[in-house]
DNA sequence: ACTGATACCGTACAAGATGTTCGGTATCGG
DNA sequence: CCGATACCGAACATCTTGTACGGTATCAGT
């Protein structure tokens, strides 16, 4: 991809994640991006048709990202027991958060979390899926799979955001155990 | 409170929730909803400063609604076995919804349905304080009350979603064994 | 039935946002 | 070095927003 473009498409993320740190996205306009970023306008409308897939491109880079990320870890590493949870998938994924790359931590925080949660929730749910249903650990429950992979993977983005919303005082290894305490009975 | 007043709100109201099952809340304009209420648009500003007001005043009513319902229900009703639940507020929650009062149903399918489900959220988290937090409960946990709460909050939230989304296949009490298999381990 | 209060209408308006077009300039990859 | 192209900046028509105004219809209370 040309160097051009690129900087040019970073600034336009660096310019929005910036603006939906103060304000609402709604609020936002196309017109503030533009200026924030400090391009003209011509360019920004090349880059991205309207401000909601600039959002759509923007989560589908972070999430992808993370997710991909713990794709390529080895399946199954994943323990019931609360002291030896270690090498947890949900564990290596809150510290890659805590990482805080490009700023996702102030995104999954904003006023408008909701949105980004969702992206969130959506690329976990594959995650998990692979995760567990290729063990066959959730066919023991007496509950629909696809029940039990949508309530742990909202469980977690809902952990990661209840964690963010008060200040992330409880380490990584701590919020494990309480995830692990949620849905370890249930596998 | 004046009749023309109530006509005019109630009117404001029916035309947003049918806009909302046709389109995006932000693809929504102002103008969209006085031409669909068929209303003067000073009219439409002298009810609701914004969009956004109008959208936080309609969940308002509707959960708060439904959640003061299920308040004046007795607490503690809850019960762990799977078979007797017949007078469990969940249970009752979901027959109210049911009834699709005001058309809430289709407002927490749609396509923007993460801003009804928040506002469902926080409303029901008191209901869970109440009803679980009295009973002391929780606090046998090792988890921390506050994110019981949440979580208990957020996961009923999530299983009628989770029910909405694929077409209300179970019946509320089919519904309610699944949510309740999946927090009854934990208090 | 009468009356003052007020909610509504219709129109108009300024300010700003949106999305597109165009020619000129600077930077890119090869 | 050169052709391609990404950027700029300005201009533009169109739409949305929020407010203001006087006139009309409906309301609640006596």
């Amino acid at each position: 991809m040309d160097r051009r473009q690129r900087k040019t498409r970073d600034a336009i993320f660096d310019a929005f994640t910036r603006l939906l740190g103060r304000h609402a996205y709604n609020q936002i306009t196309v017109q503030q991006i533009i200026d924030e970023a400090d391009i003209g306008r011509a360019t920004f409308y090349s880059h991205f048709e309207t401000k909601d897939y600039l959002l759509r491109d923007l989560c589908e880079e972070l999430f992808g990202h993370i997710i991909d990320t713990a794709m390529g870890l080895p399946h199954g590493h994943y323990h019931c027991t609360y002291g030896s949870a270690d090498d947890s998938v949900f564990l290596h994924l809150l510290r890659h958060l805590q990482e805080n790359d490009r700023n996702i931590l102030s995104l999954l925080a904003s006023q408008n979390n909701e949105m980004f949660l969702r992206y969130f929730k959506t690329n976990l749910k594959k995650l998990v899926k692979t995760q567990f249903a290729d063990t066959g650990k959730l066919r023991e429950s007496h509950l629909p799979e696809d029940f039990l992979v949508n309530h742990i993977s909202a469980s977690f983005v809902e952990t990661v955001s209840w964690w963010l919303g008060r200040g992330m005082k409880e380490t990584p290894e701590e919020l494990t155990e309480y995830f692990e305490g949620i849905i370890a009975p249930l596998i």
